[in-house]
DNA sequence: CTACAATAGTTGTTAGTACAATGATAAATA
DNA sequence: TATTTATCATTGTACTAACAACTATTGTAG
């Protein structure tokens, strides 16, 4: 069941991340840009950025990096404690995600249109039950 | 849901792979290891290799590559047709999965401790029911 | 038979990921 | 206050993966 598992999030990953390609964000990208939104313009530091994500914090740092170099988040130093940084996402960062939305939305229905909606919470109640991180 | 999917798969192979890592395998490796085994002796070629994993050819290529260094492997150009080759896993590659079923069986177990048998049944079938690749 | 296309694998390149080491600041302790 | 320890983040390195270009062999059409 766990090779099951992890082969279909496989498969998702690969046609959410081709869904992404024409927009110039890899999944992981994409990924913390969303993050970055859900906190409505609460700074967010590298570390609670990496709690959400399956990732180690190095690599989140270089994800963020990426992002800077596309204009879609801003970094700054924490000043109340130096060795944070605060991470926000720039309007331009939301634009392209709200345009990505409607496409992601898309392949997520097409991804999941064989479950009755009663099978999809199914699905979701037992992925949730498994025990987590 | 399709996000919870490719997280929880995420997890579930970075547990795997840390069970694997004493063995010196990777959590490819591994499967084709299980591909070759699956087989019985029959030949496979690279290309029906690849149609039962996520990756393209030119990265399951490599991976033999690895295997063969290994010793678990055997790659012979296949006579019928010299542009495929025939491999083949070999005893020390039976071996090693020997060894490995065990403590991953055990990994697997831990994983879904919290899922009844039923409810694992019932997982599956969901699963199964997305559309394939 | 020759030329062109299709098939099966490999290699090159670049981006992404894991893990360890380092740097910088803050907190704790002597 | 000086020293050690802990925290937060970045950088180095080696490995893995994605995608395209290439080689070799086979199949097919003129």
């Amino acid at each position: 069941m766990v090779v099951r598992v992890m082969k279909r999030g496989n498969v998702f990953a690969e046609h959410i991340g081709n869904t992404l390609q024409p927009f110039g964000l890899s999944l992981q990208q994409f990924n913390v840009l969303r993050i970055l939104r859900g906190r409505n313009g609460a700074a967010a530091s590298l570390e609670s950025i990496t709690d959400d994500m399956i990732h180690s914090m190095s690599n989140t740092s270089r994800i963020v990096d990426k992002l800077l170099e596309k204009g879609c988040v801003e970094r700054t130093v924490c000043p109340e404690n130096r060795r944070k940084v605060n991470i926000f996402i720039t309007q331009r960062g939301l634009k392209l995600l709200e345009k990505i939305d409607t496409v992601i939305d898309h392949t997520e229905k097409t991804l999941t249109a064989s479950l009755s909606k009663n099978e999809m919470e199914q699905l979701l109640r037992l992925l949730n039950k498994l025990t987590s991180k």
